[in-house]
This record gives structure tokens, sequence and C-alpha cells, in this order.
DNA sequence: AGTAGCACCTGATTGC
DNA sequence: TGCAATCAGGTGCTAC
């Protein structure tokens, strides 16, 4: 998503701000209103990435002011939730909203006018205009900025996986700390971030690692296998547009990714496993379904999970 | 401080 | 056929 905005949007202003559905701004002091009163009339930069997190950085007039360096002080932050979507419609003559359509924004750019419809069935992503923070580290920020800079909301998420400037040794240290499952501890984002359901179970397969094992008791080298493992994941998965399976999951386009068709272990319960033929497990763990293979896989202790 | 549980939503599919 | 239950890719807040 965030390549698929950064050709479209980037230099690009913005004209009007239509929110649809006021909840889709709930995170956003002083509401919709507020909301679009920052954004019009300012210009984005680039879109920049941490995890699950986008934000495009505001440059130019409207709500959009600058720090003495130049660097943006504000940005349009996005999240996507479970079901969130933006289309792009290049031209003055969009098509009308679909019915998920949460808010419609205007662009003007060197190309002409550009309608970009943010839609969410579930509702659970969300849009606002924030200021940006300094990074702990001072490092950039992230995928897609030079700016050690990252929206306030997104301050506690840790940086993502593929992130260069990730510190892989806080992450096994925060990994080895604490009584939690491997599992929970990957969809945990503070550490380190973009792992979600889906590629936790991959990961977990292909580093042959169950995922009820503590997490502290991962020895220090199995946890740089297993670190390694999300990081191939993500990146074949990136690689290929994402794990997109149905028409709630496309780029903004509206093409799916082809991912889906390389998963190991989400969704195959019940199904050979391809290392070695045994069926695949599916349990809820922590509320999230979950996919291992039960002989590739080996439970950490007797009694701390099933199969 | 770390962790569990639930709340936030819609809509497609499954089962009775 | 109709209706209820179940399920889904995530995060944040509150209570323990």
């Amino acid at each position: 998503m965030r390549r698929g905005l950064e050709s479209l949007v980037a230099g690009t202003s913005v004209v009007d701000v239509e929110v649809r559905r006021e909840s889709c701004t709930r995170r956003q002091p002083g509401g919709a209103g507020a909301f679009a009163d920052a954004l019009v009339g300012a210009s984005f930069a680039s879109p920049a990435r941490r995890g699950k997190f986008m934000w495009v950085p505001l440059l130019g007039s409207g709500g959009a002011p600058r720090g003495g360096d130049g660097a943006p002080l504000a940005a349009l932050s996005a999240h996507l939730g479970m079901s969130g979507q933006f289309r792009a419609f290049p031209g003055d003559t969009p098509p009308e909203p679909h019915p998920h359509c949460r808010a419609r924004l205007t662009l003007a750019g060197a190309h002409g006018a550009l309608t970009l419809d943010f839609l969410d069935q579930r509702t659970f992503g969300y849009l606002t205009v924030e200021p940006l923070v300094a990074t702990r580290d001072g490092q950039p920020a992230a995928v897609g900025t030079p700016h050690a800079l990252v929206p306030s909301s997104v301050a506690h998420i840790g940086r993502d996986a593929l992130d260069p400037y990730l510190d892989d040794h806080a992450v096994r240290a925060v990994w080895r700390r604490g009584e939690r499952a491997i599992k929970q501890v990957l969809l945990d984002q503070t550490a380190v971030s973009g792992i979600g359901n889906i590629y936790a179970d991959e990961a977990l397969w292909r580093a042959k690692v169950h995922p009820g094992t503590p997490a502290a008791s991962l020895a220090e080298r199995h946890a740089g296998t297993l670190l390694d493992a999300v990081r191939e994941v993500m990146a074949r998965a990136l690689a290929q547009g994402g794990t997109s399976f149905d028409a709630l999951y496309v780029n903004v386009n509206g093409e799916s990714g082809y991912f889906a068709r390389d998963l190991e272990a989400y969704g195959r319960g019940g199904h050979a496993c391809s290392r070695c033929g045994t069926l695949i497990s599916r349990a809820v763990m922590h509320g999230r379904s979950t996919h291992w293979c039960p002989r590739c896989q080996r439970r950490p202790r007797a009694g701390t999970a099933r199969d």
C-alpha cells in the first residue's frame, strides 16, 4: 500500500476532504472537522511505514507548519485495522463511493486530479492528522523517509522487521523476558513490528518453532533463526504484493497480492505439511487462530500446549 | 510491570 | 427458507 501510494500522492496537495463516516476519525482530537481542516491546503511528502502503521508527512500550507530545518511537523496517519484499504482514481470524474468508503480525499498534482478513497468494512481502521515526534535512537524513522520523525501514536511501536535500523539484540532481549508464548510475543508490535497473525504462523513454521514455546526459553541462537525467518517470510510476501485472498485486501489499484498461494501453515489446518506430510494442526491461542505442524514444530514441554 | 480479557465493528458463511 | 451462531487479516484500554 505504501509503495502504491508513493508514486501517486507524493507532491500532490489536498483540495477537499469528505469524511463519510465520523468513526474513521475517532482518534482525531476535534473529530472529522479538525481532521479536514488540518489537511485541506497541505501537500504530501512521500509516505512512510513502520509495521502496519503508515503516514504521509505534510508540507506546505494548511495545517502543516514546518520545523526550523524544513522537516515536516505533522502527518496524515493511517492504520488499516482488519479490513482497511486505499483506492486511487485518477481524473476529474471518480466513481460513486463504494458503500465501505469511510473518507474521500481529493488531491491535485502535476498529472491532474486524484481521488483517494479510504475503504474499511469492519471500521477498525482510522485516519488522523498528528504531530511528528523524534525517534528514540535518532535514526530515520522507517522505510520511505529520511526523517527521524514518527507520528506520536506510532512512537511506542517498534521498528519494522525489515527496517535496517532494527536492533536484533534488543529484540531478542525482549523476547527472552517475561512469561508469554512466542506466538503472542511475535504479535506484540512494541519490540518489532509488522508481524500479523498470518506472518507469525508462517515464520514459526519456517523456523520449526512451536507457537506455544515460552519466548524466554528460546535459546539466543534459535531466537536469531526465528527473527531471520520472520524477515524471509515478510520480504517474500512484500515482493508478491502481500497476502490478499479476497476483495477486502487489495492495493490502491484494486489488485490482490499473490503470497496466499505460498502459505505453508496459516489456513492449512487438516492439510499435509509440505516438509513432512503430517497434517497441520489448528487451535485458538490467545484468541488468535494458530496453525502449526505438530511434527516439524515440536511442543516445548509436555502439557504446555495441545499437540 | 507484565499480562489477560474484552471492546471496538461489519458481513460472509455455516449450522440448525 | 429463516434465523442464529461463528468467524475473520488488529490494536488499545482496563483491570488484575
